[in-house]
DNA sequence: CGTATTTGACCGGCGC
DNA sequence: GCGCCGGTCAAATACG
């Protein structure tokens, strides 16, 4: 395996609800604490097609739960690897084909509880060097590797690819 | 031995 | 109502 390099295409936060308008900037380093938002080309700079999903439960819930916000964040980063260490956990509970895809598009859960925060991986089948991450969901945990940066990750999958990965 | 991954089954929504 | 499509579960398996 060849050096794989970790490039943010985009980030784009959306919003499932206009009172967290002010969260948009927040909700970045909240997923990663360590990409500062210089890291992260912005959109409009970067021109490449991002995917907001913005998903509302319009589902009527009887049980009284409450509106919860989907959080949903998908962006696309050109890696070599489909995981990328963010910091948390995730656990693989699934794996599906999708119809657009030729590749199989991954689902991750974190693993601490009572966070439940979901995750999935999609390698695009047109240029499989970029990987759609898309998160769902808020960690109510903070990172358990806080120590490590982003230069850390870096040198970490860098040698985890070394070693000999998929 | 404990934990994560694999993989087919299962299930629910949606379109026809 | 049925079948496709996408998401999750769970039992078996792999791996440290």
């Amino acid at each position: 395996m060849e050096h794989n390099q970790i490039r943010f295409f985009g980030l784009s936060p959306s919003l499932a609800s206009p009172n967290f308008s002010s969260s948009t900037a927040s909700s970045i380093p909240q997923l990663f604490p360590h990409v500062h938002s210089s890291n992260a080309v912005p959109m409009d700079k970067c021109g490449t097609s991002y995917s907001s999903v913005n998903k509302l439960k319009s589902i009527t819930k009887d049980s009284g739960d409450k509106e919860t916000k989907k959080h949903k964040i998908a962006f696309q980063t050109r890696s070599q690897v489909d995981v990328l260490d963010d910091g948390y956990r995730w656990r693989k509970y699934g794996q599906k084909t999708v119809k657009n895809s030729n590749f199989p598009r991954s689902y991750y859960k974190c693993t601490h509880q009572g966070c439940n925060v979901k995750k999935q991986v999609q390698r695009l089948s047109k240029d499989e060097e970029i990987v759609v991450t898309t998160y769902e969901g808020i960690h109510i945990h903070p990172t358990e590797n806080s120590d490590e940066t982003f230069e850390h990750i870096l040198s970490h999958m860098r040698k985890t690819v070394k070693d000999g990965i998929k």
